[in-house]
DNA sequence: GTCATTCTGGACTATAAAGTCTAGAATTAC
DNA sequence: GTAATTCTAGACTTTATAGTCCAGAATGAC
């Protein structure tokens, strides 16, 4: 070993997960990002590769820490039903200042190319374990009799990952709480009716 | 007048919005839509201007197109309702092919440049044409007895709008239609419970 | 025929951005 | 001190692509 990195590797990938959530692929330079990561060129290179690469990690960091934060928060909370109201509340709290940005997964999926296969493989691999994580804990639901063995928990897993990209779609055009709100109370709505065949 | 235009402005029109539905407006290139259109650079930059006028050209007739055609569904279609579940399981339905496109104003609003107010004012100028012919669909669903005048009928319409476009980014990486039949049916299981407060 | 306009096709320019390279200073292990 | 590595800063190259320009042929109104 000799000189040890003076930056912190995940800070400036976090850094830059941001600006490229903000502003989206094309629209982030490497000017940009080595002035938002406080490092030089050569770092940025030796580090993470070229700008593609680094794109990818910030797209895997983001996946991470998201799916991270709501799986531990549905582990957590004694009623599922409730979490998935908090994780709805909350998108539509997240309206001021840095938040209406979206999904940068969801963002990532419209402006890739459709033959790109590689980010599009991450979003379907982020995809299905999003869905896995609703689906465990609309199980838990199920035994603690929130919700019905009857109930199609699979189906329910995939109408929330629906819900959440439309409306962190919504959020990014127009940061209305309100709004948001009224569509998270219509949205949970699924969990009191049944469903027609 | 001298020699008129060869080609048909709108259909070339059509052919641009195509393009740049399927691969974003920084993927496509001058040279593929000279291609595509069956125009050459000349025709392009006289008729259009540049390559981002034509994308906004491109995004408006996208705007007028789709929302004329489910206006036209919702007003022409005897219930209501009926119209929502038409709506939804269409989309559902178009995954084939050049379908899994998303929504192309959708694509536009998160692959544009968060400080490009054009843009942006085309986009929510849109949200509120949807929401309105949404609310005027709704409005006449009350009338109809379809629906009780307690409902909150702009919370719905803002819903169904966050529930397309979040079959829409899903539908362009996953074209899984029984999947999106799911999330559409639990979508419309709205109409037929009361929603809690 | 004349004039105005549009067409094609390609050459050309301008620009922005990614990526590479260089040189020298700084830091740590030995 | 020496060797290995990372740092900064900027010059440089490369590439892609938007946009302009030009010449000559085609078309239609008059």
């Amino acid at each position: 070993m000799a000189r040890p990195k003076e930056f912190d590797p995940e800070r400036a990938l976090a850094k830059a997960m941001n600006l490229f959530w903000s502003l989206g692929y094309e629209n982030t330079s490497l000017e940009a990002l080595m002035k938002e990561m406080g490092i030089a060129r050569q770092s940025l290179y030796d580090t993470f590769g070229d700008k593609r690469a680094l794109y990818l990690k910030a797209l895997a960091y983001y996946r991470d820490q998201t799916n991270g934060q709501v799986q531990k928060m549905l582990n957590e909370i004694p009623c599922v039903t409730e979490g998935f109201a908090k994780l709805l509340f909350g998108l539509a709290s997240e309206t001021r200042g840095q938040h209406q940005r979206g999904c940068l997964l969801l963002s990532a999926n419209l402006q890739r190319d459709p033959k790109d296969a590689v980010v599009r493989d991450l979003l379907r691999d982020n995809q299905s374990r999003v869905e896995a994580i609703f689906l465990q804990a609309l199980a838990r639901a199920v035994k603690q009799e929130e919700l019905s063995p009857k109930d199609d928990l699979t189906a329910l897993a995939r109408f929330f990952v629906v819900t959440i990209q439309g409306m962190r779609a919504m959020a990014r055009l127009k940061s209305d709480k309100k709004s948001l709100q009224q569509v998270a109370r219509l949205a949970l709505a699924v969990f009191n009716c049944r469903i027609p065949h």
